[in-house]
DNA sequence: ATGAAAGCGCTAACAC
DNA sequence: GTGTTAGCGCTTTCAT
């Protein structure tokens, strides 16, 4: 049974107001109130139960971090930050994974299960407008289709097809990376939207007996620590995730402390990083 | 400000007592009530506080789990399959991560900062048996370098030194290999305690100018994904994560329901699974 | 089968 | 500066 403020009070003698005062830091305590009942605390080793205080304030102190999967590289690079960034201003977070699931998503947005659970919800959808996004033009796929096009117009190139992946784990882009050299003419390079997706690339290129760089360049987007080891290493866009976690972790809390406040857009910071992948194009 | 219990119940005109007990599936209620609260649970769009349900029952639902870093793919690959057995079974879980911080585990074993919140905690150590495991000899890199030693014995060979890795990431593996590249005489074969740090071994081969299984041949542990599209593909031995995973929850599920449910050691079920790193060795 | 009421541990409004 | 107390939303014992 572990003690409660009613224990810490009565064995310092004092009231439970005083003794709530003390934990919480608040107030003036005299300090020989303050040091009678930190001793108390300590003898019983008294632990405030954030359940109770939960039910009380309304505040859970925690996040949500949505993501389709875990063990994606991106968003459990993207997790490590969040984690780290929401530990800074107090608060802790929880994973869900939504999988290829958008009515997951959007439950967990218009109330789900336990959403009280939460005192705010981070998303990081990446296949998944649907959800979060109701204007699909702001969706992660379409945003870089269209970087790539007006790229390629600015570069006086012709635009392509586009080879569409199944999901964005290795397997997807192997596979579309497979239909992309049976075309005629074969493509000199390709373009990723993910990292992930260029690894599988990567390995369906060799696979087909061709090399990369010299027969087929490739990029990716995310700048994942596997592709600084890969070989050849990947050319990328190297997103600034502890950027992007601060980001969202401040902008919600500060919501939090005031619903009202307005929401902002930010762009997060971003460079091409030019390795092995793309030598000599 | 969101529908409680009471007014449901005055909605539906039965006591309080009744909806609680439709809301948990509880014992008998004529269909006429239940429906007549089912109603006004719809009406009200009711959801169950799931704060004040654990102040009373003393339950939350939540596991914790310990890794070191989430993006550590082994980790993130683990943490995957334990969010969905723990959704299995009704539990949600939150991650913490303890970076190379021994003390962290220990304060979090040992009551840390808010143990309440958690009805289990489940540890998944890699370099850190000092925390959970007072017996060194049941740590991971013991385990292996003994399992190594006895099958370099096994085959008749000759025992070799071992090259520590400051951590577990790619860049450590980096670094040892590097090292072991340097002695003479050169070995022919790296056996790496994990496949993160194989990644990181097979890179720094390379850059030596050697080729890997040709001059060098390496195999980790673990059986990544990113393993099975490295070039070469990596030779490891695959962990069955989902068993791990279905089994620590099964485990920690039993022992929150029962106390005095005694401890099980489980052993994973492991294989060898030579790929191209190894070909031909 | 249903109702009334106590209380989980805490915070904060209200007294003094 | 400190004490008293109501009540957050729920489960559950005790009546009926």
């Amino acid at each position: 049974m572990p003690a409660t403020l009613r224990d810490v009070a009565e064995r310092a003698q004092v009231s439970i107001r005083t003794v709530s005062n003390v934990v919480s830091g608040y107030a003036h305590v005299s300090d020989k109130m303050r040091k009678r009942v930190l001793d108390a605390i300590d003898e019983l080793d008294y632990r405030p139960n954030p359940v109770a205080r939960t039910l009380r304030t309304g505040r859970t102190g925690m996040l949500a971090l949505v993501v389709p999967e875990i063990d994606v590289p991106y968003f459990s690079e993207l997790a490590r930050d969040v984690i780290n960034a929401a530990a800074e201003v107090g608060y802790r977070v929880m994973i869900d994974q939504t999988g290829h699931d958008h009515e997951r998503e959007r439950e967990l947005l218009t109330g789900g299960d336990r959403t009280m659970l939460f005192d705010g919800i981070l998303f990081a959808p990446l296949v998944t407008p649907a959800g979060a996004q109701p204007d699909e033009e702001y969706s992660t796929p379409q945003q870089r289709t269209a970087g790539f096009e007006s790229a390629l117009a600015d570069a006086g190139l012709a635009p392509v097809s586009i080879e569409a992946a199944a999901h964005y784990r290795r397997a997807d882009g192997y596979q579309a990376a497979r239909a992309l050299l049976e075309r005629d003419p074969r493509p000199d390079a390709i373009f990723c939207y993910s990292d992930l997706l260029a690894m599988g690339a990567l390995r369906a290129v060799f696979d087909a007996g061709l090399r990369v760089p010299e027969d087929v360049a490739i990029i990716g987007i995310d700048d994942i620590e596997e592709g600084r080891y890969s070989r050849p290493s990947l050319s990328t866009v190297s997103l600034d995730t502890p950027f992007i976690a601060a980001g969202a972790v401040a902008r919600i809390a500060a919501r939090i402390d005031d619903p009202d406040a307005e929401a902002v857009q930010l762009v997060a910071p971003h460079t091409v990083i030019p390795r092995e992948s793309t030598l000599g194009r």
